[in-house]
DNA sequence: ATGAAAGCGCTAACAA
DNA sequence: TTGTTAGCGCTTTCAT
């Protein structure tokens, strides 16, 4: 570095004052006269100072800076580029960390060495660490380390997580296809590892089964690609399919252009409902219904969670998933 | 801090070397024999020893880090988490500080005391940062304070930017048009004091008055409720409408409802041509017809500028933007 | 209320 | 090659 930034003590001798004093001006800390800090004040404005926070956060012992850990499945730039999910999780933290003098770090840790990059992030974690779309396994490894961290997804018992219903919000899409008249419902699936991805596959089975309706499954990993073939397969093995339940927006948002691509109308002739209410969910056309996962107020939850001290082992905070009716869904 | 990790002290102590000897074996430096070197390693396996990057900061005079920021127009919330903008350009910065052991740090400026947070995230900068949508003004003062810096928008001249061929995509967008037969190419433009907008308005503008064709234009703000209602608008006005040229793929899926919502088939009644590929011309239906912003990539070079030491001063690094062929156009 | 001085955990001159 | 020592810029006892 070649910084050459004024330091706490250019100001001290500046406003003639010791350097203890400065601090406590600059900190607005007790014990310091009212003129002294008048003379700081007017020394720190002089001089452009601006606390060196590396410094400041040795001194102290901690650093306020929250982690946000998202796995890169696959390539790094794929995942947290093209999925709606991180950013909207970046958006809920940010107005929390605002006016807190906190840093939020961002990770993207590959899949090899996850391990060793979760133990360094955890030996390094301050405030401690959002976990957006972490693996049991390695959310546990993190709390082993560190306690100052919660998950986004269905995790480790022990690992403090805000959560939502996914099964119950997967239910009610069911339940509300079969309300609207609908009896061949259905369904494109995320990841098979996916912890959101199989609550919502659960959920879906478990409605087809109290309905008494067939299970129509197919998979889509959560991409758009994966929706539009995973809908087109199903609709020629089941031509009288009258409506999907699909796992997420993107993956909906491919749905309704094979649909419509193929010839048929939505919702007229198919009902589609997703998950999530992401920005894929108002870009579709027709505008889709989907299940709204409270992403930016978990994201948001977490935050302030963490702010407030270490959170309990095994601490739940859940959030409902709830229907939010656009275009996609017959009247 | 309550955490209670062992310090380079213990190793060293457990290795039986001096602190100096330890640092020099993690750090792969030279002068310290092999078997040191063994030992210290076998301590750091045995104490589960991991550096504190803070007070390796402090000590060597750099972090190692590299700021975003993004200024939050209106809601910092709102902006972040619906723009698919944001997220392209931490996908773009993530593979390139991958193993360079730099972190990322995000920050969200507010409008009104914006100069000071500008001013405060200048002087903490290390690596540097980079400004992804910041005005030219802002940029300035950034710069003053710290020459580490590169915009990922049009700037003032000093700073240095990469960016993109905003107004000759504009053009090429209206010529493509042009060429496929349309001849009352309308055009939904961005917020008036968006740089990136500023240009795309300028190369429609530059494109109709070349080919001899109306400049039929209206406001959406970059946002898709914009575009949806500034293409009923369009339509209701100039009913003869066979295309429209649309700033932004946020909008232009907007404006590809409010098209089909109206009645009229895209292409074959309307053809409609974007701006970025962006997720919402993926998602769009049908799939948007757009003009690429290489956003990752231009991420990805800022960020190596910014490793690569200081950028100079009104450095210059130029993208193309080209057209994305998809559904939204006619043949 | 103020200042002197001791660290925070690490790296990097300098000595040995 | 190894160890000793002096900081990095700040906060925070502890005297005064």
């Amino acid at each position: 570095m070649s910084r050459n930034q004024p330091t706490i003590a250019d100001v001290a001798r500046v406003a003639g004052v010791s350097r203890a004093t400065a601090s406590r001006a600059i900190n607005n800390g007790p014990g310091a006269s009212e003129p002294l800090r008048e003379r700081v004040r007017a020394a720190v404005a002089e001089l452009g100072y601006q606390p060196d926070e590396t410094a400041r956060a040795l001194a102290t012992g901690r650093q306020r800076a929250v982690d946000v850990i998202a796995v890169s499945y696959g390539s790094s730039a794929g995942w947290l580029g093209t999925h709606p999910y991180f950013s909207r999780v970046l958006a809920g933290m940010m107005p929390v960390l605002e006016g807190v003098n906190a840093q939020l770090r961002l990770h993207a840790v590959g899949q090899e060495n996850a391990a060793e990059e979760i133990e360094e992030i955890a030996a390094n974690a301050t405030l401690g660490a959002v976990l957006a779309d972490i693996t049991p396994a390695l959310a546990t490894r993190f709390h082993r380390r560190s306690r100052r961290v919660v998950s986004m997804v269905p995790t480790a018992t022990a690992v403090p997580a805000v959560q939502a219903d996914n099964i119950g919000g997967a239910d009610a899409a069911v339940s509300r296809l079969h309300e609207l008249g609908c009896r061949r419902i259905a369904a494109i699936h995320g990841p098979d590892l996916n912890p959101c991805a199989i609550d919502r596959r659960a959920g879906y089975l478990q409605a087809v089964q109290r309905l008494g309706l067939p299970d129509l499954s197919a998979d889509g990993g959560f991409l758009r690609e994966g929706g539009y073939r995973a809908a087109q397969q199903l609709l020629a093995q089941h031509p009288d399919i009258d409506a999907m339940f699909v796992a997420c927006d993107l993956m909906a948002a491919g749905a309704i252009q094979a649909i419509t691509a193929g010839g048929r109308r939505v919702p007229d002739e198919v009902s589609v409902i997703g998950f999530d209410d992401s920005i894929a969910a108002v870009c579709a056309n027709p505008p889709l219904t989907t299940m709204r996962l409270p992403v930016e107020e978990m994201a948001a939850a977490a935050t302030r969670l963490l702010l407030a001290g270490t959170p309990a082992t095994g601490h739940r905070q859940r959030f409902p998933v709830e229907l939010v009716v656009r275009a996609s869904t017959r009247k």
